[in-house]
DNA sequence: GAATTTGCGTACGGTACCGTATGGTAAAAG
DNA sequence: CTTTTACCATACGGTACCGTACGCAAATTC
C-alpha cells in the first residue's frame, strides 16, 4: 500500500523520509521518487520535505548513501564465515540473493542498478558495493583452496548469476525450479 | 547525439518513429520516451506524432512488438547450429550477450527488462522471449547429450549469467576480465 | 510566560509534459 | 487544373511535478 499511513502522527525526520523513499524505490524505481508523492504517502505536504532536504537531489543522495552503507554492512554479515564453513556460506549468499522471499531486497537492488545506468555518480557507488561483494566472496573461495584467478572468476559468476536470475522472466512456478537452482549453485561452487 | 538529425527532410512513417524510440529507449529507458522529446529529435513537432500514433501508449505497444519480433528472429539466428557445432554455438551466444561491442543491444535488453518490472503486459512479452531463448538453448544442450533437466538448468544459468553480467558494476578494464569470462563460459558449458 | 526554534501548511510561479483542435501545404489522384 | 489525402505546425487547455515565500502552531529555551 502506498496510501496514507495513519501512524500516531509523530514528527518526521530525515531518516523517515529516506526509508519511505526506499519503499517507493523498490516498487517504482527512481522515476517514482517524487517529492509530492512521497509527501502524500506520509500524509504531509512538501513543506515538510523541504524542511528536511535542500531539494530532490538531496534526498536521492541520501537514499544512495543509506543504501550503500546498508549493503556494506549486510555483505560483511553474509560473507563472514565460521572457519570451515566457507562453502556453506557461499551457498547461503546465492540463496539469499535469488530467494523468492526477499523480493523487496531484490527490487531495491535492481532499481539502484537501473538508476546507475543513467547516473555516473550512482554507478560509482554500485561499483564500490559490487567490488566489495566480489572481494569478500573471492576470499571465501580462496579459503576453500582455489587459485586467485579461479576464485575471482567464480565470484563474478556468483553475482552475475543471482542478479541475472532475478532479471529473467520465465516460469518461476515450475516445480522443478528449486532443483535447477540447486544444480546451478553446485555448478558455481563445486569442483 | 540525440540532437536534431538534418536528414534530407523525408516524410516520417510509423517505423521511423519506432526506431527513433528504440534509440532513446537504449539510452534513457522507457521514462525517456516522451512524445515531444522524440519529435524534437526528428526535427518535427508532435503534430506529426499524433498523426502516426493514437497516443503515447500506442507507441509503447509498437516499440514492444517491434522488440519482441526482432528478438525472436535474432534468437533463432543465434541458436541455429550446424550439426556438430552446438557447443560452439552456445559459446557464441554467451559471447554475443556479454560482449562489450553490442552495447546498444544490451542497453535495450536491460531497458525492456526494467520496463517489464513495472508493467505486467511488458513482462508477459519478456517472458515469451525468455522462454524461447531457454528452449532453443535447451535444445542445443540436449543435442550435446545432456539430460533434459541438466540442459534446462544450464540454459537458465547461461542467460542469468549474461544478463547479470551486464548489470554488474566492476572493473571491466581489468586485463584479466576476458580470461575470467572464458573460464566462466567453460564452467557453464563444460562437463 | 515571552521569545525562539522546529516542523509543517498554503499559495504561488515555473517547467515539462500529454492530448486535442484546427489550419496549412505539398504530393497524389481525379 | 482542381480536389483530395497525407503529413505536419500552431495553439491551446490540462496535469503533474519542482522549488520558493511566507504564515502559523506546537515544542523548546530562556
Amino acid at each position: 500500500m502506498t496510501t496514507t499511513d495513519n501512524k500516531p502522527r509523530t514528527q518526521l525526520d530525515r531518516n523517515d523520509w529516506i526509508e519511505g523513499a526506499i519503499e517507493v524505490l523498490a516498487e517504482q524505481g527512481v522515476a517514482g521518487l517524487r517529492v509530492e508523492v512521497l509527501a502524500k504517502n506520509f500524509g504531509v505536504t512538501k513543506g515538510s520535505f523541504y524542511w528536511h532536504f535542500k531539494d530532490r537531489q538531496d534526498l536521492l543522495d541520501a537514499v544512495l548513501q543509506f543504501w550503500k552503507e546498508g549493503r556494506l554492512r549486510d555483505i560483511e554479515k553474509q560473507t563472514t564465515a565460521l572457519p570451515g564453513k566457507e562453502l556453506e556460506q557461499i551457498h547461503h549468499v546465492i540463496d539469499v540473493y535469488s530467494a523468492v522471499r526477499n523480493r523487496k531486497g531484490i527490487s531495491i537492488e535492481l532499481a539502484v542498478r537501473d538508476w546507475a545506468r543513467h547516473d555516473a555518480a550512482v554507478n560509482a557507488i554500485v561499483e564500490e558495493v559490487d567490488t566489495y561483494r566480489l572481494e569478500t566472496t573471492h576470499a571465501l573461495f580462496v579459503k576453500l583452496g582455489l587459485s586467485d584467478d579461479e576464485a575471482r572468476a567464480r565470484s563474478i559468476l556468483v553475482f552475475a548469476y543471482v542478479f541475472g536470475h532475478s532479471l529473467m522472466a520465465y516460469d518461476r512456478d515450475n516445480p522443478k525450479v528449486p532443483e535447477f537452482k540447486r544444480w546451478i549453485a553446485e555448478r558455481i561452487t563445486g569442483r
